[in-house]
Order: structure tokens, then C-alpha cells, then sequence
DNA sequence: CGGGCGTAGATTGTATAATCTTTCGCCTGT
DNA sequence: ACAGGCGAAAGATTATACAATCTACGCCCG
């Protein structure tokens, strides 16, 4: 009876009707085609993806879960609007854990990861030179995700990628325009180190990259009126 | 029209169908009554509650996500089954999250919280007294995540709310029977500390007893030769 | 008598239909 | 003219029906 036993290795989306849905729904609000407040009609989506409400009310109940959409009830499904507050928790969560996950990863680091990882830094300055922000903000996110797979941890990888997608809104939110060039060096300094396996440089550089991040937001409610009103209506 | 604008204290699930099967089934999962493995039938939990299909799919979705269900493709729902690295990955996660969690708890202590603390205490005191094993373990992870909420980080609460869920599954499924009785003493201890506002304290004492709980655990692979076998094959 | 193939039953996956809530326009009364 | 309420339409929630898939039992063949 071993047939086929299903290899154990995930299939986890490709192919699948709903992945195919909430990848294109998360990629459309992390490149900034979709505004934050934006509603998104169940078969609006679902005509498009040709797909029925059912399985598209399946892709949004999982972006909720990873905090780029809210769904109100009986008023349907919209794209998160980060506050601030919510903001400097993401990053501080994320200078708790990814420090930690830079550790495990140079534990874990071999030839074929140094590969990988240096050819996602091309990557990601290519997008950078020919100056498509879109795939640059996709990009930086996918970095910290590959590290966190090197890890090996799975549940840090979970959390982390709940953290990437909520820091991308927020960044396509909040951040300042008048600040310079961005961090692929940041990046680059990181896999420097992980391939000196040096923990102590990893971590610091890693740590101030965050911080440097979220040091180029500009983190006061943007639309703080409105917001506060809501606020104080709903207290 | 205020009406009753809904408190943005979150109400999610009172009187909500879909949750009251979630908490239903997470409820017999954790109180061990439904054993890792099991299968989870949609008509069967459906005719339960007295619920379509739809609902009962929408509940297991997220305890999926919870990390104590699985969902195998065209075969059903099951209880999930942690192995030893599972457990290890869940422990460590909260031995880097908790401590600081604690933290955020003591900055935002008051005699409100203080009291809820107590009484938390005094009902964990109450089920060990009466031998209630199921109500000791749903209390002690209850215990957590009251910290977590005191500690205002909504982020860091719904981190913790999956690896409590997770470690309830991992200690039934893994702890030794030798153990002498365990540590309620050890939250009195961290409510202690919280009282005292001694962050040092309450980081160490959460830390160690994070450490006890898995100490207590035999994680060497209960039916390593079945499971090798799978792997070895699916490989 | 044992093993493999095929069909039947059961269960999940998907789509569609029915019900209910909310919202917004319009109408009426003051 | 404006406030308030009624009603219809849009959309979300839930239920049901249909299609696809897997499991298991039994029959046939070696």
C-alpha cells in the first residue's frame, strides 16, 4: 500500500486555486496597488480570479490572519490600516526575533544558502538601478523571509512572515519621502557576516538595519483627526 | 447612530458560531479528550453544533493556523501530532518572547490587573486542589496568556496565543508521568515579582520556569521507529 | 489461497442558491 | 427646507447541492 505516499514536502500553493488568490490579493497591497482602507468585494475579487466567493472568502479569512486584512462583520473585507501603534510594535517584535534568527541561520549556513543569498542581493539592487520601488519593497521583505528559512525554525519563519507582510503596509504608509537611498548595503553587511559566521556582527548589523527602518518613518497618525474621532465615538 | 458602535475591545467570538465550534474543538483538544491523530469530520462536528459544513470549515481553518490542527488535502482534518522538534522550536520561541513579555506587563501593572492576576492564581490553586488535570493545564496556559494581554503588545499576544496552544498539545502528548507536582508555585512566584515591579525577577523566574516545563518533557521520538520509517520512505 | 484491480461508498472541495444585515436614496411630515 | 423614517438594493453570511477524490471492500486471476 506505499503507493505514493505524498512526499512530505509542501505543495503548499502552487497550483492552488487559493494561493493563487491570496498571493495575488497580498502582492497587490504590498506594491502599493492597493490602498490601505481599500474594500475588497468578494466577487469583485472573485470575477477576476475567476473564482468563486467561496474560495475567495477563504484567501481573505488567511490574510487576516497575517494582519494585512480586516474583515468587519457584515460590512466585508478591506485592506489594513496599520496605526502607528501598531507600527512600533511590528518592528519592536521584529528586533526581538530576528536577531535570533540571524544566529540560527549561521548555524545553519552552507555553500548552496551563500548561493542563494548573494543572488538575491543581485536582485535586489537590479530592482533597485532601474528604479522600480515596487519590486524593491517585495524584494527587501523576501530577504529577511529567506534568512528566517535558513533558520530552519519554523515557527520563527511563521511569525516573521505575519511581521514582513504587516512591515511592508506600514512602510508604504509612513515612510518619509525625503529620506535617501535605502538599505541594500544593509542587507549586503548582513550576509557578510553570516558567511564569516560571525554571530556578534550578525545580530548588531541586523538590529540597526530594523532600527534604521523604522527610524525613516514618520510615525504620528497621518489622518490622526479621523482616526482620534473614531476613537473617542467608539469609547 | 452611535447606536452601539462595537467597543474595539475585542468581543471575537461570543455568541459567534464559527468560534464557539472553535473554542469547542480547542477546548477537547487541549483537555486531551480528543488525542493527536484523530480525524476531525466536517458532517461530524457539523451535526454536533448544530451547524452547516461551512462553518465547521471556517473554524478548523483557524485552528490550522493555531498550529493544532492539520488539514491534509481531499482527506480531512486531524488533530496535529508535534514531534520533539516541534516542541523544542515552540520552547524556544518562548523562551525569547515571554521574558519580554513580562516586561511590557510590569510597565503597564495596576491594582486592577494585580487583582486579576490573584484570582487567576487562586482558581489554578483551586483545580490542583481537586485533581482537575484538565482544568490545570487550560488555567496554566490561560495564566500566560494573561500576562501577554496585561502586557498591551497585541502582537505579542497572538504569538503567544499559538504557542500556548501548541505547548497544552506538546506537554500532553510528551510529558513524563514521574514528575512531582508541578508549578503553580511558579506563577505565584512571577505574579510576585510583577507586584514588585523587579523586572530582573520576573524575566529569570519566566525564563526558568519556561525551562522546567520542557525539562519535564521526554522528547525522544515516542514512535520514532514508525516515524523514521515514514520519513525514510517519503525521502 | 494470496494479491491486485475495479467499483461502491463516504468524505472533502467547489459552486450556487437562499437568508439576513447594512446602507443609501427617497419620501413624507413638520 | 430639513429631520427622520421607510424601502429597495447591494453585499455578507449561511445552507445546500453538485463534482472530485480518496478509502475500502470484494471479486477475479494467477
Amino acid at each position: 500500500m506505499a503507493a505514493k505516499t505524498r512526499p512530505k514536502s509542501e505543495a503548499p500553493d502552487v497550483s492552488d486555486r487559493v494561493s493563487r488568490i491570496r498571493e495575488g490579493v497580498t502582492a497587490a497591497i504590498l506594491e502599493h496597488r492597493l490602498l490601505p482602507g481599500t474594500k475588497l468585494g468578494e466577487d469583485e475579487i472573485g470575477e477576476i480570479y475567476g473564482a468563486s466567493r467561496t474560495l475567495v472568502r477563504t484567501a481573505l479569512q488567511q490574510l487576516t490572519h497575517e494582519g494585512i486584512v480586516n474583515i468587519e462583520k457584515n460590512r466585508g473585507a478591506f485592506v489594513a490600516r496599520p496605526t502607528p501603534a501598531d507600527a512600533r510594535e511590528v518592528f519592536e517584535a521584529r528586533r526581538l526575533i530576528e536577531p535570533t534568527i540571524v544566529d540560527h541561520a549561521i548555524d545553519a549556513v552552507s555553500p548552496a544558502w551563500l548561493d542563494r543569498l548573494q543572488r538575491h542581493l543581485a536582485e535586489e539592487r537590479e530592482a533597485e538601478l532601474r528604479g522600480d520601488a515596487r519590486a524593491s519593497v517585495r524584494l527587501s521583505g523576501e530577504f529577511h523571509k529567506l534568512v528566517a528559512e535558513m533558520s530552519g525554525h519554523s515557527i520563527y519563519l511563521g511569525f516573521l512572515k505575519e511581521l514582513i507582510a504587516r512591515s511592508s503596509l506600514i512602510i508604504l504608509l509612513y515612510r518619509r519621502h525625503d529620506t535617501p537611498a535605502c538599505g541594500t548595503d544593509h542587507h549586503a553587511g548582513i550576509v557578510a557576516a553570516i558567511r564569516k559566521r560571525d554571530k556578534q556582527a550578525a545580530r548588531a548589523q541586523m538590529l540597526s538595519h530594523l532600527n534604521e527602518i523604522e527610524a525613516e518613518l514618520f510615525l504620528k497618525d497621518p489622518a490622526a483627526a479621523e482616526l482620534r474621532l473614531a476613537d473617542v465615538l467608539g469609547a
